[in-house]
DNA sequence: CGTCAATTACGATAAAAATCGTAGTAAAAA
DNA sequence: TTTTTACTACGATTTTTATCGTAATTGACG
């Protein structure tokens, strides 16, 4: 019974996750020329990187013709949170609150992040269920 | 003039520099004494890594006796600033707000953390310049 | 002094991640 | 059907990180 027990992505794996999130399901020639704008990389070095993906459970793929479409296997959300969970730790000892004290005193926010950030606020202090 | 130039540590270097910024100076005994209740590592794992460290500029030291004590040579601050903001860019495509409400709805909130919160995002919101 | 115990130095190896080149294959084109 | 072309398969290599073992050193102490 395990749903998920796919390993954490790495830095370029999460490259072609983020893309297959993006743009839905794409044959490999596709990822490699949308990273290919980003840096210098062969055709090959994609392809593999996906073969490995695939084989780590973090891939489907589905053949059309010769070619292989290639789609995301773990989701966005579950993808994101462990590696948040993983970088919270490690960075931040654990704390999301210094965490998210951080980002929000760095980054420019915009009126609309903060009336969005003010609404979960309240959420929160009103979903104050009895501990957990 | 490059004041700091030092690359981002990596995970375990990051271990020893937690450390280090919570307990100020320490040699590496008490480093790999403190690292050994976490997981199994060799005396010299740590040693060397540390050295390693040293190298890459991420620390320095000071010799008493033939011991080494070590301090961080990057602040606490500057180093999660850059690894946050690689995290950021790597895994929530570079934006702040996803990250910051993802990090306040998985994580357990108190009282005074939203306050803490309601206080910063008040202040946001008068610093409020024309721009940038 | 000479021995011992605590440390450091450092090379070597292992493990993980990233990259690439070459060969094979199958559909499309000629 | 033959040739080309577009892809995939996959081994090999390189690079980076992590880990460890052994030898050298040095201060403490008898």
């Amino acid at each position: 019974m395990s749903p998920k027990n796919t390993p954490q992505p790495t830095a370029s794996e999460l490259a072609v996750l983020q893309l297959l999130w993006e743009r839905g399901p794409l044959p490999v020639k596709e990822v490699h020329a949308a990273l290919s704008e980003e840096k210098d990389i062969v055709y090959t070095t994609v392809l593999k990187t996906m073969q490995v993906m695939l084989d780590r459970g973090m891939l489907e793929r589905e053949s059309v013709g010769r070619k292989h479409i290639y789609r995301a296997a773990i989701s966005q959300e579950s993808t994101q949170n462990k590696l948040l969970d993983t970088f919270l730790q490690r960075t931040f000892g654990g704390s999301a609150k210094r965490l998210v004290m951080r980002a929000l005193g760095n980054y420019k926010t915009t009126e609309q992040d903060i009336a969005e950030l003010k609404a979960l606020i309240d959420q929160l202090e009103n979903n104050k269920p009895d501990e957990e």
